[in-house]
DNA sequence: CTGAAAGCGCTTACAG
DNA sequence: CTGAAAGCGCTTACAG
């Protein structure tokens, strides 16, 4: 019979400082300026604790460090929407990508935390304010969103992408002109003698969705109430405010969409009612996303820098974990002409 | 002139166990104790630690706390893949969410961490090493990934999804029966009358690709190696493969494709293409995922278990933080007839 | 340039 | 049931 076998790993004990400190024959208080830079140390007290630690295999301990630091060396990037939306929408997907390559230049590492529920958000609070990081990235924020006020309490430096309705004043944030790339939209779309010009704005609790309807009003002289739509930034809501709008106004010649996701849903429903795109109705888009140049016709669109926006958020969260107060970045958009309008 | 306003934010000293205890009258020992679970605790002392806490607005310090215990109570889940991919594949998606609702009931944290390139695998491996995690979570495995010894040879509990490919003995997995459900498609395709099955592969460097590969041969009594052509998981890829078969042999009368993903792909290249879905040719996808119902028509497809799957690793991963040894988990999949085939 | 020492905020045997 | 004390693995003035 063969000898039952232990089958629970031993976990071995990770090599401390004073490990390395020993085999490199120094102290402690050696190694660990090694660790931090280097400054102070002779070349050969250096060599000797790097060689230490190579043969030791030390890595240190960062809660260890966090605790007499008071710093993780990381950040959080917290969507607090459906996981479906953060699937569906490439905007998500390039910002978490010129955030991460900003936070890389400084070695910090990004956490995406998801918030989709209310459950989730409880637990997050706590993990937030636990100290694991040393600041957040809030990424797509409604307003109500009950994460700020918490956040705020704790004094977690948060930088926040789109201007944080209810918040403006306490919250850093980037955010694009909105209600400029909605008026330049419009104006173009006015330009090219469109008249019954049309809109399908984002939700009403979010700065784009207020702001870029703002700028859409202030570029036509009067608005009629069937022309405006609603949707939820979802290429399905763009899809069903579409065929909202061909009913109650059948003589629309143009839309502005407050998002290029929305808009590809809203050129499926104007192909299905037979429009034909731009001849029949102009459709202009928002954000300059990947999907703009998949649609058929390409969207001509309003582009938002999501690159800047990205390395601007980040400045400023690290600006704010040093303790600067927070402000307010706002960068200009840019119309980009393509086919559809 | 107004005064000028220091811009600095002091950052408040968080009150500690010391302050709760002196608050409550208590040693310190005793708030500890109430925080973790309350036992051998006198009602009134309970009490009373409670209400300091209140006051005093107490969040325990992690790093403090994971010190002394060794665990972070947070794992990771790593996507090492292109972040294209893991926006466009919804069992990302999928995987995720019942990955973290499993993780939640034991009131662990999830952390998202995307290592798409080289640098970014470094950064991680040091984060995950300086015990900021207690074990991870690895989604897409392509052999050859450095991360896997790496975090072996750290002694961090993994668990990856599908079979990691050269370290199925040391790692944790759990995996859909990719092998027989690739064989089940085949053998429905047969029993419908196809006579020249084609397939679509996934990545031959993941175990996906190579299993569901294994078992279209096995249950084909002569494979033609024009028949078989390669993807990598993405729609595009999908839609470029099945050109390539349809150019290579122009009467096939069906298509095993090894993901829902790819298989969308090929039904858009058929459709160009003049072939009519499933009278000319038949298509089976693989997953099951939320792309199956949407394509036109239906996908038939095997499908993939996520919820279990995800469940199952959770549980694989704690009980490894426990010290017990890797062991592996094999899913069965389950055939789902729609319109496609 | 370097070491000894204090301290970061917790948990957990150990006595009582 | 409770307190005093040791210790987790680091960093950082402070002396020298």
């Amino acid at each position: 019979m063969p000898e039952p076998r232990d089958t629970r790993r031993r976990p071995a004990r990770r090599p401390t400082i004073n490990d390395v400190a020993a085999a490199a024959g120094v102290s402690r208080g050696t190694v660990s300026r090694v660790l931090n830079g280097g400054h102070d140390v002779s070349d050969s007290a250096q060599e000797a604790v790097e060689r230490a630690m190579r043969k030791t295999g030390y890595v240190v301990n960062q809660h260890a460090r966090s605790l007499v630091t008071q710093r993780s060396q990381s950040v959080a990037f917290i969507l607090s929407e459906p996981q479906e939306r953060l699937f569906e929408d490439p905007n998500f997907n390039v910002l978490l990508h010129s955030c991460t390559q900003a936070l890389a230049k400084q070695d910090i590492t990004l956490l995406l935390t998801l918030a989709s529920s209310l459950e989730d958000r409880k637990r997050l609070g706590r993990y937030l304010t636990g100290g694991h990081v040393d600041g957040a990235l809030l990424v797509s924020t409604h307003s109500g969103n009950p994460l700020i006020p918490e956040l705020l309490a704790r004094g977690l430096p948060v930088v926040a992408c789109g201007k944080p309705l209810g918040f403006e004043r306490q919250v850093a944030y980037v955010a694009a002109d909105d209600r400029d790339g909605a008026r330049q939209m419009v104006t173009y779309l006015r330009s090219t003698g469109r008249r019954r010009i049309a809109t399908i704005t984002g939700p009403l609790d979010t700065s784009g969705g207020v702001e870029r309807l703002a700028g859409y009003r202030e570029a036509l002289a009067d608005s009629a109430p069937e022309l405006v739509a609603h949707g939820d930034y979802t290429r399905a809501s763009g899809e069903a405010a579409m065929t909202q709008l061909l009913e109650r106004a059948p003589d629309l010649d143009a839309v502005f969409v407050a998002s290029d996701l929305m808009a590809a849903g809203a050129l499926t429903a104007l192909n299905r009612a037979g429009r034909r795109v731009p001849t029949d109705v102009a459709v202009g888009g928002f954000d300059d996303s990947q999907i703009a140049t998949n649609t058929s016709p390409p969207l001509t669109t309003v582009r938002q820098p999501y690159p800047r926006i990205g390395a601007e958020m980040v400045r400023l969260l690290l600006s704010s974990i040093e303790g600067e107060s927070p402000a307010a970045v706002i960068i200009p958009t840019e119309l980009i002409a393509r086919e559809s309008a």
